[in-house]
DNA sequence: AACCTCACG
DNA sequence: ACGTACGTGAGGTTC
């Protein structure tokens, strides 16, 4: 009769993800302790960071986040009535009632009714695509058009958010506790659930409102800090390119840097178009970027995309040169790593499948980069964490988004709490070229960027 | 349960 | 000729 506890079988899960993080968990199988042993990185990573991140984590949630729910239910009130109006000016528009929120329905109003694209794209299953891309494509054919995408905005806003983190509210607390997933993503990455408290809105600006009403702690200040750049910085770290390296030390703003070198003008000369267009660039490269793509992104053709992602290969010859030998890597080992060792397996990177082929080549760069970054993140929540502790703080971590931490700082250690954290951030680790993280605080969200 | 859409990094 | 940007989670509809 096996007797596991809880614990036992957490640590299990740690193993089992660190040995291969696309496996789901088997709780019946034995734990390989000598696989994970066998490999140093990840006994490495598993003792010092995995490990220690797992009891951080349970704390964080069981700390909770505070939400202001009258602001809430005020937003609430204030943007259901907008979205009445919008319903009803949609159904004057097309001269019908219909289900708004049925992209089926949404496509058929568009296409067979209102005829406003003969040759729209049918996906697999024979249904028009009615997605903001294509709507915004779209918008001047027809009034109707604008209105289904602001319906839309204000739909998604009310209901996975406005009214939907009240019910998240524990009664006993007063406070929304989310669960971090440690063993989910297969790149190394945390990712949050029931609420997901890693995709509040923040671009749109009635987004903004649900940010605002994150909030601290009675007499505390909400201090949040984010890496700057921190996957082209780990990109130029990796490849060595010797210009994007000397971009990020002299500290220029580093898309208007990568535009000057594509475009081959002064920095000053930069046009905002450019900008824009390196900037999309070097998501892409993160990305593993391909013509169609990064085509798709910029609305250009595939040939325009190809002759920018060509400038930038010529700007920056370190970056293509890494991205080869990072498929070459995989290729021969079966898998991608990131810098301190956590495995991605590429199975796929052999396959006679161009398309299967190519989704896992771009797994192979982009996996490295998006996973150390999370390496690093985790080790500076473990360092930031002890040191709260050793220093007798009683500010709190509570929220993780990808490169971001959020605190719950009471007013007299803000000073201290700041230089802890972003000195912790910018130094569990030394690349080639420097890690920045930016700090603020406010008393909420919002304010705090 | 699968699909579509869309929120975030 | 094909079908593609990387990684997630949630709400709503459809089957």
């Amino acid at each position: 009769m096996q007797h596991t506890s809880e614990e036992d079988d957490s640590k299990a899960r740690l193993v089992s993800y660190l040995l291969n993080p696309e496996v789901a968990y088997n709780p019946d199988q034995p734990v390989n302790w000598e696989a994970l042993e066998a490999d140093t990185s990840l006994w490495n990573l598993y003792q010092e960071v995995e490990l220690p991140l797992s009891a951080i984590l349970r704390e964080m949630e069981q700390i909770g986040v505070r939400v202001d729910v009258p602001m809430l239910k005020q937003a609430e009130a204030k943007l259901n009535n907008e979205l009445q109006t919008i319903e009803q000016q949609i159904y004057t528009s097309v001269g019908m009632t219909f289900n708004i929120n049925s992209p089926k329905q949404v496509g058929e109003v568009l296409f067979d009714q209102l005829q406003l694209d003969d040759k729209a794209k049918k996906s697999k299953t024979g249904q028009y695509s009615t997605s903001e891309e294509v709507l915004l494509a779209l918008k001047p054919k027809h009034p109707v058009v604008g209105l289904i995408l602001e319906y839309r905005e204000l739909k998604k806003l009310i209901s996975t958010y406005i009214s939907a983190l009240p019910n998240y509210i524990n009664p006993t607390t007063g406070k929304i506790h989310t669960t971090y997933n440690q063993t989910v993503t297969a790149t190394g990455r945390l990712s949050s659930s029931n609420p997901n408290l890693q995709n509040l809105p923040i671009r749109s600006e009635r987004g903004q409102l649900i940010r605002q009403a994150v909030i601290p702690d009675e007499g505390c200040l909400f201090l949040s800090a984010d890496y700057s750049q921190i996957e082209l910085r780990l990109m130029a770290h990796f490849s060595q390119d010797p210009h994007l390296v000397q971009a990020f030390l002299s500290g220029q703003d580093i898309h208007a840097a990568t535009a000057a070198k594509i475009f081959n003008v002064s920095i000053e000369e930069v046009t905002k178009e450019q900008r824009r267009q390196a900037k999309t660039a070097n998501f892409g490269i993160i990305y593993g970027i391909s013509p169609f793509g990064l085509a798709q992104q910029l609305d250009c053709s595939r040939s325009e995309a190809k002759a920018l992602i060509d400038g930038y290969f010529a700007a920056f010859p370190g970056v293509i040169d890494y991205i080869e030998k990072q498929k070459e890597l995989a290729r021969q080992q079966g898998y991608a790593v990131t810098l301190f060792g956590r495995k991605r397996y590429l199975p796929d990177i052999l396959s006679h499948n161009a398309t299967v082929r190519s989704f896992a080549e771009r797994n192979a760069v982009n996996s490295p980069i998006q996973g150390t970054a999370a390496d690093i993140i985790k080790m500076a929540m473990v360092t930031i964490h002890r040191r709260l502790k050793e220093e007798g703080l009683k500010a709190q971590m509570i929220m993780q988004v990808h490169d971001e931490l959020n605190f719950n700082v009471p007013l007299n250690e803000v000073d201290k709490v700041r230089e802890i954290v972003v000195s912790e951030m910018q130094h569990v680790v030394h690349l080639t070229v420097p890690l920045i993280a930016d700090c603020g605080v406010g008393s909420n969200w919002l304010q705090d960027h």
